[in-house]
DNA sequence: TCAAGATGATCAG
DNA sequence: TGATCCTCTTGAT
């Protein structure tokens, strides 16, 4: 279930349960077997998230990188651990808490400036206090690509996955094909100003809650969603119903090998002056 | 029991 | 753009 606001709450439950104490270090798959060897033992310094990346820093210049990818999970567990279930690439454990990593995209031991590389590299992260989102924006604004598509380019914006982009494009009622440069700076302030409220609510709750409250008697009055995200939602994984907000029928498609969700009212067709 | 699909990203062509 | 990697859940058979 991997948006940034995941992450940081895996980064959170790391830190709290391993931070500066010694750590036992294994890979029960094998895949990360050699590396958590030189790792084991050693004093954890602190675990981060950056965007949809977690990095878990090992004393003497040694940070784990993790990218969950699609499908990737990491479980965090109070004392006393279970052995190892299917392919756990990374346990961690101590005295009183144990984690397992599985499926993960990437989990590579790289040096402390590596990771300050990979996180430069990354568009500004709503849910960082020193994000930037002009730096977002004067890619968005110069670029001819669905703000669909830019949404979920990491290097322009970090953290923002499928949900929130259908989400947050629903509340400002923007087509997702419409070209980035034609975006007003105004409704892209108002887009991340309500990603940054909106994914601190995702670290806080765990799940995907989008819905305005004056949206939600009538969204809530319908059976209650066992989606995987666990949050109550406008558009994401909704096709085929009807919107909370004027009862068009909710579309799917896709857009950049990836399923994108929308109401074709709320989100009228963006067209462009010049082209009439 | 098995296939399909999923909140991601990279690489070859 | 399509193939590929990785794991788990769901739904069809």
């Amino acid at each position: 279930m991997p948006e940034g606001h995941t992450l940081r709450r895996l980064a959170d439950e790391l830190d709290a349960a391993f931070c500066r104490r010694p750590a036992r270090v294994s890979s029960p798959q094998g895949r990360f077997a050699a590396d958590a060897a030189v790792l084991d033992g050693a004093e954890v310094i602190g675990a981060d998230s950056a965007g949809k990346h977690l990095f878990v820093e090992f004393a003497g210049d040694r940070v784990v990188h993790i990218h969950l990818g699609l499908i990737g999970g990491l479980v965090v567990r109070p004392a006393p651990a279970r052995p190892p279930v299917g392919q756990v690439r990374l346990r961690l454990e101590n005295d009183t808490a144990w984690a397992d990593l599985r499926g993960a995209t990437q989990c590579e031991l790289v040096t402390g400036s590596r990771r300050d590389e990979i996180v430069a590299a990354l568009g500004p992260d709503p849910l960082r206090p020193d994000a930037d989102p002009d730096r977002a924006w004067r890619r968005i604004s110069r670029s001819p690509r669905p703000i669909g598509e830019l949404l979920m380019d990491q290097t322009v914006l970090a953290g923002v996955g499928n949900v929130y982009r259908a989400e947050v494009l629903f509340r400002h009622r923007i087509d997702p094909m419409r070209p980035g440069r034609t975006l007003r700076k105004a409704q892209w302030t108002a887009m991340w100003t309500d990603l940054v409220a909106l994914m601190a609510e995702g670290v806080r709750t765990g799940r995907i809650d989008t819905v305005r409250a004056e949206h939600s008697p009538e969204a809530m009055a319908r059976p209650p969603r066992v989606d995987d995200h666990g949050g109550e939602v406008y558009v994401y994984r909704r096709t085929g119903q009807p919107c909370h907000v004027c009862g068009a029928t909710i579309r799917t498609s896709e857009l950049a090998g990836r399923n994108l969700f929308w109401c074709p009212r709320c989100q009228r067709k963006f067209r462009s002056r010049a082209l009439g």
